[in-house]
DNA sequence: TTGAAAGCGCTAACAA
DNA sequence: TTGTTAGCGCTTTCAA
């Protein structure tokens, strides 16, 4: 009865120790795992009882090994605590457990370095699929290494997929998901103009080549279709930030520049701007009508409520994985390489008609 | 010059491939690879020649299967929405990239059967730990359940880390980071006495067993080391949140109980608080002091500036992933298995003397 | 419906 | 300093 107790060695119990144990063949034990292949009924009971007894746990990279399939997709953002992407990541999340996969997220940080880097990390893991977020492109060269990399990833049977992200150009094996970003914008706009205001300060990003441009030029041709000029020195690109919009408000007021209303890049632009907007004593919507872009959580604990335009980040997660998984029978087939979700505004406190 | 091109099937090369491009052994590869081991230079070129020509990269599975290292940690927490877990998630993101590793993030969001399940999967890709962020026991049955994860983990060489969580029990293999909730509860509470505040109201949660019981205990103390008494009428347990925050100040105004200033559970409850005041008509500090607990970026945002807690978010999930991998060269070792970060007061603009 | 056995791509003795 | 050779724990033909 003390035989061959090989189970007492160090670790877990193996597929060999649940085989041995329900007295069937491993391969046996694989298939009522997998509940891919027809097994009897009562041996699929005795394999469970093994199970159970042995608090086996199957070794996931034995199995990527063995499948080469890993059941698991990698995130790759710029900083984890931007409710932007906190939200895109809950998404992410979301739509990668009902595929019934696992996300290894990692941060960037600013260094489009470490962005190639973690996506060569996550080609190693043989990710079902790579996910980078938002950002942009520094320079040409690390736009050819992204490049090389989802060739790279493409090669292996993965998926290098864009979120909210300008293509890397064309005939790249990518998918793009992203957002109506020039629409929301002109939207926006319209709705400033509609409501009288004609001398509409833009202020915020983008830095670089981003997605977000495009809420640049929503703007301009919101003034446009409405046969207006816009003013260039309203014009303040530069960053998104909160601190750049108190910035450029505070020099705004300042240079005495006439204008009644705001339309800042994001909401967090937005944020910094009222913080000016307050210390000049300048009431909102009253004086001054100021809206973002995005509608994270803040938008709506401003005072007043800030109007904006909502982007709908989970959905843009989910998309993400849709698109970058290999067609499951939950998904419908044939997803397009490129997805774009719609955006629109929502109106809330922070916009009046001009004094 | 056509004989045996092996390297254009599908999929991606292997070290057999660098190995047979550079004419030396797939363990000379894996030794320049992982330099772990003495190689002449002249070979060390020849290898790395050989993997950037094939574009190799090196499949973690298979090196996690054979070297019993899977490099990865896993993460699970409520909601990474949420602030509080982001900024920890932030820090464990940063150790564990540190630690050259990579983290594998699953959000619960509110249920228990999951989270179990998710320790689960983590168990399954062998993560080098895990760690559990925040929350509770619902009931004895997931306790048991948890402890009997700690367990199995344990046995796999690898650790349950719980990170701002009450203990499983004694004598169980897990490892506990946290911070002085006690304290920092009872020094908020000291701050606002010293200011001549004796009618303090306690607002929040915890609704179950939870670390943060122990702030309701440091408000007692407080009360208790000034010969005070409290009015238990004014200890409104229930949830953290913002609505909860909002109805109970409601509810308290509209009882005219008498307080002069509150202490929020958290600051998201401080910030429902604040909505109610201001709705009442109640300034803040003139009418009612306010303070809260964690520090979350919103209490700064808050009008006034919040005065709250300080709880070392990021540093938190940094520890919890040094506590929780085998020492490295890089930490100390000999790491104690339980560790408490202290707390600080905030001093801002939410408190004053009483009217 | 089940088993035997050949890998998956790597690391780590053990030799040389 | 380098090569040979077992495995690591699983999946998946191919047979039975």
């Amino acid at each position: 009865m003390s035989g061959q107790t090989s189970a007492k060695r160090a670790g877990t119990a193996t597929i060999s120790d649940v085989a041995r144990a329900a007295a069937v063949s491993t391969a046996t034990v694989s298939r009522v795992l997998n509940g891919n292949y027809p097994v009897a009924d009562s041996t699929r009971e005795k394999v469970m009882a093994a199970v159970r007894k042995l608090r086996y746990s199957a070794n996931a990279n034995a199995r990527a090994l063995a499948s080469s399939d890993t059941h698991t997709v990698g995130v790759i953002l710029d900083d984890v605590v931007d409710p932007t992407f906190s939200y895109i990541v809950r998404g992410v999340e979301e739509a990668v457990t009902r595929a019934d996969r696992l996300a290894i997220v990692a941060a960037s940080r600013g260094s489009p370095e470490r962005e190639i880097e973690l996506i060569e990390r996550m080609r190693d893991q043989r990710t079902d699929a790579v996910i980078v977020v938002g950002g942009a492109y520094a320079n040409e060269g690390v736009r050819r290494r992204m490049a090389a990399q989802a060739r790279a990833l493409d090669d292996m049977g993965s998926t290098l997929v864009l979120c909210g992200r300008p293509s890397l150009g064309a005939h790249l094996p990518t998918k793009l998901v992203g957002y109506d970003n020039e629409g929301g914008a002109f939207a926006i706009t319209e709705h400033l103009i509609s409501l009288g205001h004609q001398r509409i300060a833009y202020v915020g990003g983008p830095t670089r080549l981003s997605t977000t441009v495009a809420r640049v030029s929503g703007y301009r041709r919101a003034f446009e279709g409405r046969g207006l000029q816009t003013d260039e020195t309203l014009i303040r690109l530069g960053q998104f930030g909160r601190r750049f919009g108190y910035q450029q408000l505070r020099e705004l007021i300042a240079s005495e520049a006439d204008f009644t209303a705001v339309f800042a890049g994001n909401d967090m632009v937005a944020v910094g701007a009222m913080d000016a907007l307050t210390e000049a004593g300048l009431r909102v919507p009253e004086d001054i009508s100021l809206v973002g872009y995005d509608d994270i959580p803040q938008a709506y604990d401003l005072q007043p409520k800030l109007t904006t335009v909502h982007v709908p980040l989970e959905e843009l997660g989910r998309a993400a994985v849709r698109i970058g998984l290999p067609n499951e029978d939950f998904y419908e087939r044939h997803e397009a390489d490129h997805v774009t979700l719609g955006t629109h505004v929502v109106v809330r406190d922070s916009t009046g008609p001009p004094p």
